[in-house]
DNA sequence: TCGTGCGATGTTTACGTAAACATTGTCGTG
DNA sequence: CACGACAATGTTTACGTAAACATCGCACGA
């Protein structure tokens, strides 16, 4: 009694579009009755050679696998996911993709998780306010997602105390919330650490240093690095800049260091940053390295061609997006929260031609 | 009959993590049902309160709301879709997120079509060879999408005779396709164009260029129309060297063309080459704009930071994700195959000091 | 020759939601 | 005062899938 309008079955290959029957408003697509009827079988036998179960005859696999093209059947995932309590999918809360190592990170995330049959679904939240996070997990909440990576300050969410959907496994990226989540995250201190020793050991009295925008976690956590290391090397600590992520900022930045004779060698706290720095550096008539040093952090692409190519701490984003993928199947087989603890994947200095020992 | 178990009611806030009890293996989350008892009224009773329907009374209501509190109710996605046969979401094929366009598009999409109640499910194709983009698409056809935008070349698809699975909608971008899918891009030959004639206009003779990789249909759209305006303007048409958007890529073309005396002005298919180009002329002693002048295509944002800052042709990737966002979700509310056609979004030229007459 | 066991297939049911229909009860009006 | 209309709520059912259980028939061994 279901149909009546199985008719026209489409001989040519390329019937894309929706029904091409006029008639009913939106009779769901081929469904496995509809190919159970055309192979004079029942459903639950179309089930079965759907999922390759064994016990089906040959013939009979045929008979319902000629159906299936016939129809252009397609299984209706919001069925089987209600029938599994499962969704394949991983969701992803991000603030922004246009940031080099979030777009970077997201696509090692999607590649490995589609490595393991999962899925990707995107939730943007265009500005980071306490209210538009909350309600990206309240949507969350309602999105077919068997779990999350978050990839934002935690604390956003924490301050109004979020409670995150029971039942959702979460995984932070970018946060210092390991007492309470599972964190994966580049180890941003190793990395702060790696570029002012590097500029010490080539003879710099201190190191001067631009920010990142202080909401950001993994900036907060480079500036404190580098103030460490000074402080653990007994050097002065010069007041730091502040800067966005943005070459703009950095460029800003570049002007009112060129103007402070002291400075010779400058941690930037991204390679766009240090970018801005290059670029005012030049413009002011100081030269790099000759007169400064400049180390970014992030290694992108361009790095390696800037003028001059770029000395910078190298962050692994694929190995990042890979842990959280792990870390978040596993939580999933085990049907258990996970364990907090921060899982930092270390960096490595990529040493170029931006650094050198200080004019004398 | 169906629980026995929403004992322990979660008193405290934080109670994530799945059902606390060990003993049933795998019970669904909270059901309608479930606060239906607790409140002590149907479960359609409760789906109302879910969706705002007014026929309720507020004491029932009140009940109703607290009783989803209390069990921390979230809807089940999957019995939703599978009740209205939507999704609420789209999928995105691609082929990568790292380039600086294709993440910029994405995000766009993702951010377009949350406003609309849509979700975007991330569907990455390793390596874009036949198999593995139908295997994206056959997956697609599993997945809880409804409709799809494809994010990279559409004749990986159609050389094998591929049937896109019916009744999904489909955009396509960087694509050739036009006639036969609903595309939105760039305007690439209008871009390419405005690179040619600016360098014309500043008096070089003619103009070389940097190709991207020939798999992209984006790359061979710039390269045919800096051709046919070179052809037009009746210049020289210099052989085209090719790069594949990698700034290393660049920079191997700009040691070439250094050795080009000819050689005044270098169109580059993108910036990422165009910052190659600048650092081989910079090391072989051709200085830009003096010698030789460059232009680039995206406009990304170190662009403006570049030695010396890049004059480029501007995409609005964010105009692009827009339109596809909104063709598809148009496809959707009128449930037809959408309308084959290409929606070209314009580029504009911005000038910066990368370029100048040539030397006399 | 007649079980018996298992392979092949059919039937029933549950998953969670919400439309459609059914059942109350109350209030207003003739 | 009675009846109709409508508001509030309950009951049934379908969406597509697949596990669990039921049935049928054939082949093999005693």
């Amino acid at each position: 009694m279901a149909a009546e309008q199985s008719g026209g079955l489409p001989k040519g290959g390329a019937q894309r579009g929706g029904s091409g029957i006029p008639g009913g408003r939106r009779k769901q697509r081929v469904s496995m009755a509809d190919v159970a009827k055309l192979a004079g079988v029942s459903s639950q036998t179309v089930s079965r050679v759907a999922n390759g179960h064994p016990n089906v005859i040959e013939a009979t696999r045929e008979h319902v696998l000629r159906a299936m093209r016939e129809l252009g059947y397609r299984p209706n995932s919001a069925a089987r996911a209600l029938r599994y309590g499962q969704f394949n999918t991983i969701g992803v809360i991000l603030f922004n993709l246009a940031s080099t190592g979030n777009s970077r990170t997201v696509e090692a995330i999607a590649t490995h998780a589609a490595a393991e049959g999962y899925a990707i679904t995107l939730i943007p939240v265009d500005i980071p306010t306490q209210d538009n996070v909350l309600g990206a997990f309240t949507r969350m909440g309602e999105l077919a997602v068997d779990a999350v990576i978050v990839i934002l300050e935690i604390h956003l969410l924490d301050a109004g105390t979020v409670t995150l959907p029971p039942g959702v496994h979460v995984v932070v990226v970018d946060s210092d919330a390991g007492d309470r989540y599972s964190v994966v995250d580049t180890d941003q201190a190793d990395g702060a650490r790696r570029a002012v020793h590097h500029l010490l050991d080539l003879g710099h009295r201190t190191v001067w240093h631009v920010t990142g925008p202080e909401t950001s976690y993994a900036s907060q956590r480079r500036t404190e690095a580098w103030r460490t290391a000074l402080e653990q090397a007994g050097r002065p600590v010069p007041p730091p800049l502040h800067g966005d992520w943005s070459p703009d900022s950095g460029y800003a930045a570049g002007l009112l260091l060129a103007e402070e004779p002291d400075c010779t060698a400058v941690f930037a706290a991204n390679d766009h940053m240090a970018l801005g720095l290059l670029r005012a550096f030049h413009e002011r008539g100081r030269p790099v390295p000759g007169q400064i040093s400049v180390v970014g952090f992030d290694d992108i692409p361009d790095a390696a061609h800037f003028a001059p190519p770029l000395t910078t701490v190298h962050q692994d984003f694929t190995e990042v997006g890979r842990r959280c993928v792990e870390r978040v199947l596993q939580q999933i087989s085990l049907g258990l929260p996970g364990e907090p603890g921060t899982d930092l994947v270390p960096t490595r200095l990529i040493t170029r031609a931006s650094t050198a020992p200080p004019a004398r």
